[in-house]
RNA sequence: GUCCCCAUCGUCCAGAGGCCCAGGACGUGGCCCUUUCAAGGCCAAAACACGGGUUCGAAUCCCGUUGGGGACGCCA
């Protein structure tokens, strides 16, 4: 497919809104095409539609690819810039008979498309400017007529191989005559496409499935321009839990939306990546490297795919526990500093114990967000109560003030603050009472923490160090007197 | 309406003619461990859309039906 070259293909979406994680996927399958087989990742932004691209919209697509690692080759290819190329190529294949000219308002369109329609049929341009005789097309030419320029599409057949699906084939006679250059000069969609395909020497177009219906009038492009093909290859959308098309009304569908809700991008690329490929057996859980790695075209499914965030949650939790803790740490620090639990010196100073915490933290946390939650306690002087936790933990306010009393007594007192001591005192406490260690341990933890969950009682009382935890318990003591 | 694509548990995937009365994961339910848990362990319920072929044999190949999706712009 790529005879020995190689392989050069490319992203590129309109900067009419936000990196959606559709977009982002698609990048991502181009991007581990390029890694796994040397070849190249370029970007190019799409933005002939003036009306609807913003600088912010392109700026928001940089972020999230960047976020997420998907970092392409050479410099970014803006559409727009490529006009003359655009306009040439129009030219040309007007010049080879491979396109005409066509004076059709678009006022006119609609009141046939509108008829078509209520007349239950389907439309297609009839192709009556293509009959005009020479000389009227010369006088309306002469008059300063608006016109498009439309390519003529042959008889027969337009077919490929795709990558994914195998044979996809059109009749041409279901192909209309489509626009190419509007009568403002500018092109449309198909012509800048092939044209920038073209030029940027793309071998392999790999984009959503619903750029089906597009290809066929692309690779008639690319035959009137005289250029080799690439090989297309289409994937499968991604859907919302109702099965339609994923948009907005189907919730955060913007890449930004979870980096900002503590996703990593590893997880976030890692559950995109299984959302219509896999790499065979059971395998689930990858790093990129791993990705990259098994990554094939055999693996791309054919079917579209619905977006599962609690999956993807899920896959976040696998994530956390997993990386290198030195990889976390650059992730959560600016959370915890913006949350205002402690400033970055703060956190240098004491970096084992930080990380000791974050080591603690993870395992019971699926996103960067559940982190920081559980992280206020080791940093703060005032904590909330989690009412869930306070209905559990303090059911009966008046033994829990009693337990927290002798467990403070007995704290206090502990020599050695590690947690062999504190586990040995803490049951003797209860054995003294006659109770079971659960029922001293319970209420001692929405003291430290306030809330439902948390590491390990003795891991925790150790983290905390002696003075927080005491100060702690003097707290939910007044608490709870009141 | 026309054209195109798709079709395995609720969801994401495995399965490329016999290894499958279909396997893994998320989620759900139950049990265990335990000081809690969104952690860990075990178990359970849960699918080859339907109908025809082809074949000794089909989830796997072919055809049709049904269902779902996508595209039909001087948007991209």
């Amino acid at each position: 497919m790529t005879n020995g070259t190689k392989p050069r293909l490319r992203f590129a979406p309109s900067p009419t809104g936000y990196l959606h994680v559709g977009g982002a996927r698609t990048a991502l399958f181009n991007w581990l095409y390029a890694r796994k087989f040397g070849g190249e990742f370029l970007l190019r932004i799409e933005d002939t539609d003036k009306a609807r691209s913003t600088d912010e919209s392109t700026r928001a697509i940089f972020d999230g690819l960047e976020w997420l690692g998907l970092l392409w080759d050479g410099v970014v290819v803006y559409q727009g810039a490529n006009l003359p190329r655009h306009q040439a190529d129009a030219r040309r294949l007007l010049e080879n008979g491979s396109a005409y000219r066509c004076f059709c308002t678009p006022a006119e369109l609609e009141e046939r498309r509108r008829e078509a329609a209520t007349g239950k049929e389907a439309f297609k341009y009839d192709r009556r400017c293509d009959r005009l005789s020479r000389e009227e097309l010369e006088r309306r030419v002469a008059a300063g007529e608006l016109y498009v320029i439309r390519f003529r599409v042959p008889e027969g057949e337009t077919d490929w191989n795709d990558m994914v699906h195998e044979r996809i084939a059109f009749p041409n006679k279901d192909i209309e005559d489509f626009v190419i250059l509007r009568s403002d000069g500018t092109p449309i969609y198909n012509l800048a496409v092939v044209s920038d395909d073209i030029a940027m020497g793309i071998t392999i177009v790999m984009r959503g499935d619903d750029h089906i219906s597009n290809t066929p009038k692309q690779i008639l492009l690319y035959r009137a321009l005289g250029a080799p093909l690439p090989t297309f290859a289409h994937l499968p959308m991604i859907h919302g839990l109702d099965g339609k098309k994923l948009s907005k009304r189907h919730g955060a569908t913007a890449v930004g939306d979870y980096q900002h809700h503590g996703l990593l991008p590893g997880a976030m690329l890692n559950f995109l990546a299984l959302l219509g490929w896999s790499p065979g057996g059971d395998r689930e859980v990858m790093t990129v490297p791993e990705m990259i790695e098994l990554f094939s075209v055999d693996g791309l499914q054919k079917k579209a795919a619905i977006f599962d965030p609690v999956k993807l949650d899920w896959m976040n939790g696998q994530h956390l526990s997993m990386i290198p803790i030195e990889d976390l740490e650059p992730r959560v620090t600016p959370e915890i500093i913006s949350a205002r639990l402690a400033t970055e010196d703060e956190l240098v100073a004491r970096r084992d114990w930080y990380l000791r915490l974050l080591d603690l933290l993870r395992v019971r946390s699926r996103t960067i967000d559940d982190i920081i939650r559980q992280a206020k306690p080791y940093f703060l002087d005032d904590i909330d109560y989690d009412p869930a936790a306070v209905a559990k933990g303090w059911k009966d306010p008046a033994e829990a003030r009693d337990l927290l009393q002798s467990t403070r007594d007995l704290l206090a007192n502990v020599s050695d603050w590690t947690t062999e001591p504190l586990e040995s005192a803490l049951r003797a406490l209860a054995e003294s009472r006659g109770i079971t260690a659960g029922r001293v341990f319970q209420p001692l933890r929405v003291a430290l923490t306030g809330l439902t969950v948390s590491p390990g009682i003795f891991e925790m009382l150790v983290q905390m160090g002696r003075e927080l935890s005491l100060m702690r318990i003097d707290k939910a003591l007044l608490v709870l007197r009141a």
